[in-house]
RNA sequence: GUGAAUGUAGCUCAAUUGGUUAGAGCGCUGGACUGUGGAUCCAGAUGUUGGGGGUUCGAGUCCCCUCAUUCACCCCA
């Protein structure tokens, strides 16, 4: 039979299989973020969708063309949020939750949503765990970010993640550098592919990621920006490169590390595993971020894990558990025993146990195929004249022994149970 | 948005240059097994061949359109 709707392009089901993995990583997001003193935080999946017009930036991607965006029934413009620190900051503010001279940190596991064409690592409907810290401006925080992405990565088992490092500068010593990139790629714009002349326009620092052979090679020898950035934040990046380096957490530098969403400064990174293309995550400095919310001139800074990435990897690498959860017990009973059936079940499930019965007193025969279908460790059976003396069967259902035991075995008593 | 590949049973896949009634394994249902599951054997059910149109005596197979999936590009998590 053919099912008469199904998903949409680019979203799909989390099934209980996947969802019991998925459910495992996020406890252990949230047990680490809770121990570098992040508290979670949700917020709606709908926002302005000028918000992330004005942050995101007008000229990115994101903006351009995968934005979910659609008018309410009230005529005003909103979109399903294509990332996660942008609402953060305007709950930040909305809520009043900034207290002069402190750090806030939040943490978020939710859906984000982008229209782009579904792949490999790519959904229209994605999931990520961010973390973001408002407030503080000190390289220290930049460190602590990083690690704590790496650590969370390493609980998981994955040992074999890469850092890429990067700072994109200021608006004080970025725009020196976008017109040193244009001085020196106009000369070679022939060279260039077609969308790197729009780039050349619009955005040179899109130029540095393209993929193009061509463009790869005169990329190679264009300038750096470590070069152009401003004494501020050269300090900076340099401060958060001796710690990491102290701290021996390795890092590759990679200058044309451009990330994606225009409200980054300073420090940007990206984490990937060695064989993998994508990126399972990433994140970096927004200073300006805050302000351009209409709060105060905060620093911030966060990072964002995409989970369909991240459960890919530990897939492939054989780090997700494979048992499924069985039952505990099966309860077998025949038709007089309805009642008691129900009570036993519900006292065993009081109990903490998993326990499965059959709905219908069909012979003992299919009860027991029900049983094992079911993969439950046991089955209780049930028999009027056993239970005169308070005792049941208990079949293990691995080896298929079964014995006579009294339901105090079981931590049950049905005395004194209504029947 | 651009390009490519693929859509056959619940799942994984067959089906000769277009040829008659579209098959197999797994799973499912039942039986062998008259209150004890699994193993084995036997039997059985299930398809608008993604959808629509066309070519042909004849289409799962060829052509067109459409939808979906996958992969790549752009870009990103």
């Amino acid at each position: 039979m053919k099912p008469k709707y199904t998903s949409l392009r680019g979203v799909r089901d989390i099934l209980p299989d996947e969802l019991r993995n998925w459910r495992i990583i996020e406890d252990k997001a949230r047990e680490l973020f809770r121990r570098y003193n992040y508290r979670e935080i949700e917020t709606p999946i709908i926002e302005p969708a000028e918000m992330f017009v004005r942050t995101v930036g007008e000229e990115s991607d994101i903006v351009r063309k995968e934005m979910y965006i659609f008018k309410d029934r009230g005529d005003r413009l909103v979109a399903l949020r294509p990332e996660g620190t942008a609402p953060v900051v305007r709950a930040f503010l909305e809520n009043n939750l900034y207290i002069p001279g402190r750090v806030a940190k939040f943490y978020y596991i939710g859906d984000m949503f982008r229209y782009d064409r579904p792949q490999a690592g790519r959904q229209r409907e994605f999931h990520q765990i961010g973390i973001e810290a408002l407030g503080e401006s000190s390289y220290i925080l930049d460190v602590e970010v990083i690690m704590l992405l790496l650590e969370f990565l390493e609980e998981l088992g994955l040992a074999d993640t890469i850092l890429l490092l990067n700072s994109v500068g200021c608006p004080n010593c970025r725009p020196e550098y976008s017109k040193a990139l244009r001085e020196f790629f106009i000369p070679n714009s022939s060279e260039l592919c077609e969308d790197c002349n729009v780039r050349l326009e619009n955005n040179p620092l899109r130029i540095l990621d393209c993929k193009v052979e061509g463009c790869k090679e005169i990329v190679a020898k264009a300038p750096s920006i470590i070069d152009y950035l401003c004494d501020d934040c050269r300090t900076h990046f340099e401060n958060v490169r001796s710690v990491l380096d102290s701290l021996g957490i390795r890092y590759v530098l990679d200058t044309r590390l451009v990330r994606g969403l225009d409200y980054y400064t300073k420090t940007t990174f990206e984490v990937t595993v060695s064989g993998l293309d994508l990126s399972i995550g990433g994140g970096g400095r927004y200073d300006g971020l805050i302000k351009d919310l209409g709060g105060p001139d905060l620093p911030g800074i966060g990072f964002a894990i995409g989970m369909e990435r991240l459960f890919n990897v530990l897939k492939d690498k054989n780090l997700l558990l494979k048992e499924e959860e069985v039952p505990d017990y099966f309860v077998i009973y025949d038709s007089t025993l309805v009642t008691k059936a129900i009570i036993l079940s519900r006292l065993l499930r009081y109990k903490g146990f998993i326990v499965e019965m059959s709905y219908t007193a069909k012979s003992l025969k299919s009860q027991l195929k029900e049983a094992d279908r079911s993969k439950a460790k046991k089955a209780i059976i049930m028999r009027e004249d056993l239970l005169v003396d308070n005792k049941v069967i208990l079949k293990d259902m691995t080896t298929g022994e079964q014995e006579e035991v009294g339901l105090d075995k079981l931590e049950v008593s049905l005395i004194g149970q209504r029947i």
